[in-house]
DNA sequence: GCAAATAGGGATATCGTTTATCCGTAATAG
DNA sequence: CTATTACGGATAAACGATATCCCTATTTGC
């Protein structure tokens, strides 16, 4: 079980965007070149975002995506969320219903005892996204990426933004 | 991202396993058939729990499986992890090392702040698994399960232990 | 108005994992 | 000795993740 490898651009992707100055936007082209992966494949993940109303887009030359809130109201969550759905990643195939046992037409009231115990660890595993706001990312990088570095990827940023 | 249909097999054969009496075994084909599994499928995952060091096996007729510890000392993390394996949820291909900006021979000193992010979401999901005992499934089945039917599925697995 | 660039979405192909089955081997109870 | 079992390897089918291609509508800059 493992999440896809969009999770990680369009996390990447969502950091870089919070950098972009108010009303500029940066095409699917220059995201794709700076994290050297495929522009096709890419488009998809961006277009879960868009579609989740976590960025905005235009159209045209100059045109691409900007995130749709501040970085303090976009968490990890939203964004895992978004490329990876909201569905749980433990389902119940209720084979307790299969039990020769049972007498026949016997109905379960609720989810069982394994189910909810599987459901509550994912929802901490959501918890934990849901804590972390994409601002906390950037706080940590502009601390950790050496500040020559960081710069540079600005300015490479700033010169492809619509 | 989906766990395997295993993992739940191997929870319920497990709480199977610990209703069954001191010394006696029961058999991949009673446990395919008590949940309605198919039986070689079904093997594999049990082996999983064996290689673990889970459970205790014997061969021969009236042989099978048994519990390799007290209900209280297996936990939920202990059967998920050994039949989904101790990988991390979340895989690092970092891509930043293809920002066209990186000096040559730049080399990462630590994983990157939003692979911790991810690591410490998936470390929440274990701790959660990890905090629940075998033994407290039973408690909650026992009081959640018609006694009816409680009484004939253990009566319908020691028929069949060996 | 026109040409270039863009997001969006559908179709399709490739690859790896999960699911499932089959068979041969070694061990064991009766 | 026979029947039954766990175990492991080989293999196939089904499915989802990955990746590419192409067409459309829209917007920008000229
Ligand atoms: S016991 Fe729970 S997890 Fe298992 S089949 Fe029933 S509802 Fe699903
Ligand atoms: S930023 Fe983190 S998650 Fe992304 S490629 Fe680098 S190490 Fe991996």
């Amino acid at each position: 079980m493992i999440l896809k490898s969009q999770v990680e651009w369009a996390l990447h992707c969502c950091a870089i965007l919070a950098g972009l100055p108010k009303g500029r936007y940066l095409s699917t082209k220059a995201l794709a070149e700076f994290h050297g992966v495929p522009k096709e494949y890419l488009s998809k993940a961006l277009q879960s975002l868009s579609q989740a109303g976590l960025v905005h887009t235009t159209l045209g030359p100059s045109g691409g995506y900007r995130l749709a809130r501040t970085p303090d109201e976009l968490t990890f969550l939203d964004i895992v969320e978004a490329v990876e759905g909201k569905a749980r990643t433990f389902v119940c195939n209720n084979i307790r219903a299969n039990n020769p046992c049972r007498p026949q037409g016997y109905c379960e009231s609720a989810p069982c005892a394994v189910a909810r115990v599987m459901w509550e660890a994912d929802e901490a595993w959501r918890e934990k996204l849901r804590s972390v706001q994409l601002s906390d990312l950037i706080d940590t990088l502009a601390k950790e990426v050496p500040a020559e570095l960081w710069k540079k990827s600005f300015e490479w940023v700033l010169e492809r933004a619509g």
